[in-house]
DNA sequence: TGTACATCAGTGAACGCGCGTTCACTGATGTAC
DNA sequence: TGTACATCAGTGAACGCGCGTTCACTGATGTAC
């Protein structure tokens, strides 16, 4: 092997930081997501995280930009009921990820131009889909709304999104 | 005047950290209610809170009981799209209340009797409206996702609830 | 009517916790001459 | 090829903070006899 037992070369300490945060929201959310614990993670001392980010906001908002990104290509190619079932399909596999991207964080992206950008590419896409603009927002809305109430257990455990999403409107 | 000088009698403390609570819900959101602020607010020791409440969350969701009562009340009489409207009016107006009622404290009602009893009573009354089952869940996901894409400013300042709710679907 | 006692809503000090952030620093890496 | 120096990524101790919660307590209110 040629990895060195130094965990961190080059910068990746960036990258390293940014997979652990990931971690704790996937694990417990946003609210559990810290700058020291995220630190303790990558083995390096919670000073460390400034040389890579201003402040904790700005750790996060890389991270949104990160999986805005990711969600932009996922939904990409399919057509409009399965990027559909695919959005509401994330939501409920990560719901840390999809709390922060679409939370209180995103309308402080002025702040993050990275986060800005992203974040606007995965929305002009998805109001690109479908056929008029408000036809776009209604379906995104509802793709939205289902993701939330499944997510917060408004809903009775047997909806299905399949089925929500592909039987006639 | 025959109000005395002491602040609360027979219990009213209670309904007196509600409302302190309450208050900075609508302020700064989720996460800035604390019981020592709450308790600060209504002019009482942090430790008087614990006469009225087993803990914090116990206090939350007493606040979100209460949230859902007036919500499920507030909705009752109007016709579907009025309903929708008053739905995304209200989360707009009070985005704390709505994300502390529908936030991550909705699956843990479980342990809270009187939140589960009133969230429950609001679900009833919102999927009772519709025709279908599956129209009901529809239209309310489809007016839960827009509050959320408003709140978090992921659409345009322009987009009208209004317009979006009346036109043809 | 008066006295003894239980109940109960509050106080105030203290606990341990983890957090974000700042500070002065060290030691390795790379560069100029 | 060797030496002086700047750069830079990291360390470790410390800051102040506000939090939820527990503890032993006080003082007022109501009740029994």
């Amino acid at each position: 092997m040629s990895t060195s037992a130094k965990p961190y070369h080059h910068g990746d300490l960036r990258a390293a930081l940014l997979d652990a945060a990931d971690s704790l929201l996937d694990a417990g959310g946003d609210g559990a997501v810290s700058l020291r614990e995220a630190a303790r993670i990558a083995g390096v001392s919670p000073t460390a995280a400034y040389r890579h980010f201003a402040d904790k906001e700005a750790l996060l908002a890389a991270l949104a930009a990160r999986h805005f990104a990711q969600f932009g290509a996922a939904l990409g190619a399919a057509g409009l009921d399965a990027q559909g079932i695919a959005y509401v399909r994330f939501a409920l596999a990560r719901p840390g990820r999809f709390r922060l991207m679409f939370g209180p964080l995103l309308s402080r992206a002025k702040a993050h131009p990275e986060l800005l950008a992203a974040s606007q590419a995965a929305f002009d896409a998805l109001t690109r889909i479908a056929g008029g603009r408000e036809a776009a927002i209604r379906a995104w809305a509802l793709v939205h709304g289902l993701s939330h109430l499944l997510l917060d257990g408004a809903l009775a455990d047997d909806v299905s999104p399949e089925d929500l999403l592909t039987s006639p409107c």
